[in-house]
DNA sequence: CTGCAGTCCCTTATGTACAAAAAACCTTCA
DNA sequence: TGAAGGTTTTTTGTACATAAGGGACTGCAG
C-alpha cells in the first residue's frame, strides 16, 4: 500500500490555511486549494472530507464554510508527513556516516529494511538510485558493497568539482549584461551579507546558501551532467554540515567570506580574479571535507 | 519468481564443457565447475542434476562421468539465457532511438512492461537506474518524462567528455615508465592496427575497441565519477554504432586512424601532441554524434 | 458559457509472497 | 585430514495485489 504522507502533509497545510479564515467564511474552491497546496484535486477532496469529519469545515458541495475558526483539529505528527523515500535517505546517511558500517562490508537489504522500518522494496529502490552518489557499488553477483565516505571518495569528488566549477565560473563571466542571473547573483550576495551579520544565530543556514550559490554559477551554462553532479555535492555537503560540528561556526564564516570574494570577482568579470577566488574557495572546502573522512581511502 | 536465466546460461556453458571431454571421462569437482562457470555451487548442482536427467552425465556423488561424448542434449534457447534487465535495456534503447517515442512524452510503465514482456517491477527498476544516463527525467509527482537523444543531450555529453578526456590524457603522459598501462597501450595499438588491416570484415568490432581505449586512458588516474560517466559514453556510442549505419565503415576507419595518432602521441609523452590528437579525435566524434541526433534539442 | 463539484478511470508506490541463487555449514571418504 | 559432496540457511530478483494520487469527463448552477 502506498503511504499517504502526501495527504497528511497537505492536510496539515490545509489546517493552517483554515486557521487564517474567520468562522463562517467560505472555503476556496477545490481547484484553488489544489493549486495552493500543490496536490491534485483528488487529494484536496480527501482533505475536505477529513476536515468535515473533524468538524473544521461545514456544509457541502458549493456551500462549504469554516465551522471552527481556531484550529481545533490536531494535525498529523511531523514524521508521518515525510515520504518514506526521504526518510530512508536520511537514515541511510546517518547509518553510514555514524560509522555503523565499515567500508567494504556487504549491505543486507532485509536487515536495513527492518532497521529503518520500511519494506525491502523501498530499500532496494533507494540503493538503486543512491548508486549514482558513488558511495556504494553493485556486486556482479547481486547485492551491494558499501564504499563509504573515504578520503579517496572525497578527493575524487573534489577533483571533478574543481573542473566543473572553474568551467562554469568562466561561462558566468561571459554572460551578457542582460542576463537575469546577474540580478540573482546580487541577491545572493545580499543574502550572504545578511547571514554574516547574524551568523551566531543562523550559522546552520549556510549549507542551503552554499548549494544555491554553486547551482547559480552552474546555471550560466546549463549541463544536465553537471547538474546531476551537483546533486551529489549537495547531498554530501548537507550531511557533512550536519554531522561534522567541529568548528562549524568558524568554518562557515570563512566560507561565507570566500563566497563574497568569489561573487565580487564574478561581478567584476575579471577572469584571473574569478579563477583565483574560485580556486581558493574550493581548496578550503577540500580541506574541510578531507579532514572529516573516515579512513585512508585505500580500497580495491 | 526470479528468472533462471543464470541457470540456463550456465547450463549451456556446461554442455560445451562436457563436449570437450571424452565419453566416460570423470567430471571436474563441483567447486571447480562453479569457478569455471562463474556461478555458485548451488547452481552447479542444479546443472549437474539436469545433465544427469538428460543422460549427459552418469554416476553420482564422487563418481560422476560423461555418458555421451557428443552433445546430444539441446541447449536452452539463446533468448532465455539473457537476464531480463539486460533485455529491457536493449529494447528500451531500441524503442527510444527508433523514434517510437517523442521527446517530452510521458513513459507508461505498464505499457512498456506489456510491450517488452516483463513485469512492471523490472521496468521500474530499469528506469530508476537508467535515470543517470540523462535521457529520462523524473516528474515531481511521480512518473517519468522522456528527454530523448537530442542534439542538446549530445552537446552536453561531449562537453563533459572533452573535459574528462583531456584531463586523463595529461595524467597518462605523467605515468612512470614502469606502469603496466604502457604495455596495455601498446597492445591496444596493435589491436587497432590489426583491425585496420581487416576492416572490411570486422569493422563493427570498433565500438568495443573504442570503449576499451578510452577506459584505458582514464585508468591513468582513476576517478569513480569519470568511470561512471564513461558508462554513459559507452552506452550511447554502443547503440549509436548499432543504429547509425550511414558511412559506418568510413567513420570507423577515420576513428581508428585518429586513435592511432592519439596513441602515438601518448607514447611520445609530448603534451602538445597529445592535446592536439585528443581534441581532433573528440571533434570528429562530436560531429558524428550530432549528425545522428533526433531533434533540435530545444527543451525546457 | 464558464467555473465548480461529482464521478470515474488510470498510473504509480509500496507491501507481501515465493522461487532462484548464493553462502554457510555439515558429513563423508580417500 | 582435507577436499569433495550433501544439507540448510540467507539473501536477492520478480511477480502480484492493493491503496494513494493524478487527471479527464460530465452535468449543474450562476
Amino acid at each position: 500500500m502506498k503511504t499517504d504522507a502526501l495527504f497528511k502533509r497537505a492536510y496539515n497545510d490545509a489546517l493552517l490555511l483554515t486557521a487564517e479564515l474567520q468562522e463562517g467564511e467560505p472555503i476556496p474552491s477545490e481547484t484553488l486549494l489544489a493549486a495552493r497546496l500543490a496536490v491534485s484535486r483528488t487529494t484536496v477532496r480527501k482533505i475536505l472530507a477529513a476536515l468535515a469529519d473533524q468538524g473544521v469545515v461545514g456544509g457541502g458541495g458549493r456551500q462549504r464554510f469554516v465551522r471552527i475558526a481556531t484550529a481545533a483539529a490536531a494535525p498529523f505528527p511531523q514524521a508521518e508527513t515525510v515520504p518514506a523515500s526521504v526518510q530512508v535517505e536520511k537514515q541511510f546517511m546517518e547509518w553510514m556516516l555514524r560509522g555503523d558500517a565499515k567500508a567494504g562490508s556487504l549491505i543486507n537489504e532485509l536487515e536495513l529494511a527492518r532497521q529503518f522500518g520500511v519494506a525491502t522494496t523501498v530499500i532496494r529502490e533507494f540503493l538503486n538510485s543512491f548508486h549514482r552518489f558513488g558511495l556504494i557499488e553493485r556486486r556482479p553477483s547481486g547485492g551491494w558493497v558499501l564504499q563509504g565516505f573515504t578520503s579517496s571518495f572525497a578527493l575524487e569528488l573534489i577533483e571533478i568539482r574543481e573542473m566543473f566549477e572553474l568551467r562554469s565560473a568562466k561561462a558566468f563571466a561571459d554572460l551578457p549584461e542582460t542576463s537575469p542571473l546577474w540580478h540573482e547573483l546580487r541577491e545572493l550576495r545580499a543574502a550572504h551579507v545578511d547571514l554574516l551579520g547574524e551568523l551566531d544565530a543562523r550559522f546552520q543556514d549556510f549549507s542551503h546558501l552554499d548549494s544555491r550559490f554553486h547551482r547559480l554559477v552552474n546555471a550560466a551554462a546549463p549541463n544536465r551532467f553537471i547538474d546531476g553532479f551537483y546533486d551529489i555535492i549537495t547531498l554530501i555537503f548537507h550531511y557533512h554540515y550536519q554531522w561534522n560540528k567541529r568548528d562549524e561556526r568558524e568554518r562557515n564564516e570563512v566560507a561565507i567570506r570566500e563566497h563574497l570574494t568569489y561573487i565580487d570577482a564574478l561581478l567584476s568579470r575579471s577572469r584571473p580574479a574569478i579563477a583565483t577566488a574560485c580556486r581558493k574557495h574550493l581548496a578550503s572546502a577540500k580541506q574541510t571535507l578531507i579532514r572529516s573522512t573516515s579512513g585512508t581511502g585505500a580500497e580495491g
